[in-house]
DNA sequence: TTCCTGTTTTCCACATGATGGAAAATCTCT
DNA sequence: AGAGATTTTCCATCATGTGGAAAACAGGAA
């Protein structure tokens, strides 16, 4: 019969949205996905209209997609017929938010106390970095919560950290897929300079972030080894002032003690 | 061709899991979200064939969804290839918890009304108690938010609420694994009282906390059920005094209506 | 009331995209 | 090294999801 298979379910159209690695990945699911996050968004209340302005489907399949989410209570419906992010999601995101980060939260109050500063902890999800844990500093302006946010790794000290546990070839091959998007005055957009980058990490054990992620906001970070692997990074970040003030190796020293013990403590897990 | 179309998309198998109304659903989204549900019911960590196991579904299915889930950060795999709940769920979860807090916010106003105290709510998050959403009283004494706060339940009104829905077996061990710290001369330390306490609060239909977290803080608290599970707790609270005073039974009888109201608007989320 | 406007929801023929059995590739123990 | 258990890939098949456009709805304005 028809003759032009190209390749059955693979090939997606996929296309409009960041163009990822997405070896075969199944479209409507990608699409709820989608749905989902433009909920969040908009502050997770939004009509369909306001989805389909956000993800480009049509109207009918949007409203297929959430009728599906709202059956099993992962979207909600409102009174007025818009739509929210529903309570199913708070189980799975608690039950997700303590897989990760009941493990690292003593550690990070650890690092908490040893800098005065918010404690991140983050991890390589494929070319991704994602924040999956953080203790709150005590100070008045201190980090807002990113637990869950996803950055690319060349902006960030965590990033770093974990990249330089990586052969320069590897680097390379990431880069070429993502790119290193400027994200202030300060970020490294270069391969050649972000190699010698990573090499200085290498070389000190423990990597900065100078405002190369946003201006105004220094990190620290340094590398959970688990066995012979980096498996994690930990941070503490704050305004530029503060973390300046700090002597860097006596600090990078102490964070690296507490991400050792936690390191030892994970044992394989991760 | 095909004569025994029946409604195009419509029609779906769905059939296995609860048969809701389910008029016409994905039939991919939903075996995703069937995925992620065993995923937390295996405590968050799965093989694939586990995953086969429980779902039923076939494995190069499970496979596909589950590239689909890991490309967006839905579910993460470990080294040893087992998959996991991942970190982008965090983000939504906590995003739909707050949500939740303001829906809950005009009952909760509602029970500062009736009580003239501090209404609060919250939900049982793994081992923890975490407060989502509170009214203030306008009382000049009165408690401080505490939104955000994450407490065990031994020692709280809500805690007994949520924890008195379930099995005792699953209160031993919860409890086996935090312990029953003492926070005031009042706190229940012992895991027979607090069995006991439990039947009580199910007999009654609602717990108290007579100062066992504070000293001369008085809670009292009911269930917000959903169907057959009690998914989150309300409770109003103040100084001992002023809490005494009030007639208990009046005041659980206004506040389980309240509740009641409330779990009808939730409908299925959460 | 009644008529608008901007929504959301339903419908349906079509072919695209998801499916699943079974084979290949891994990893993990003995 | 070999056997067993698990994960991953492949691809022909057709059931499944798609999306345009029409119908139903809500909420103001006249």
């Amino acid at each position: 019969m028809s003759t032009d298979r190209l390749g059955t379910g693979a090939g997606h159209a996929n296309g409009d949205r960041a163009s990822r690695a997405a070896v075969s990945t199944v479209q409507s699911v990608d699409r709820a996905l989608d749905l989902l996050e433009a909920l969040a968004g908009h502050g997770g209340e939004a009509g369909i209209s306001e989805l389909a302005a956000a993800t480009g489907l049509p109207y009918g399949t949007i409203h297929r997609l959430l009728r599906t989410l709202l059956d099993r209570g992962y979207v909600r419906q409102e009174s007025d017929r818009r739509y929210a992010l529903g309570g199913a999601l708070v189980r799975l995101g608690g039950m997700a938010e303590r897989l990760v980060g009941v493990w690292a939260q003593p550690y990070l109050k650890k690092m908490v106390e040893l800098s005065g500063e918010t404690a991140n902890m983050a991890v390589l999800e494929g070319d991704f970095i994602v924040y999956v844990a953080q203790a709150p500093s005590p100070r008045r302006l201190r980090m807002f919560a990113e637990v869950g946010r996803r950055v690319l790794p060349h902006s960030t000290a965590v990033g770093k950290v974990l990249l330089a546990d990586r052969p320069d070839a590897e680097v390379a091959s990431l880069v070429e897929r993502t790119g290193m998007p400027r994200r202030t005055a300060n970020t490294i957009t270069e391969l050649p300079a972000m190699l010698a980058e990573l090499d200085r990490v290498r070389d000190r054990g423990y990597a900065m972030d100078l405002g190369e992620e946003e201006l105004g906001v220094h990190c620290l970070a340094v590398g959970v080894r688990d066995g012979a692997r980096t498996v994690a990074a930990m941070s503490v970040s704050g305004p530029a002032e503060r973390i300046d003030a700090l002597d860097r190796e006596e600090l990078a020293a102490g964070m690296r003690r507490i991400a050792r013990d936690f390191g030892a403590e994970l044992g394989g897990a991760l």
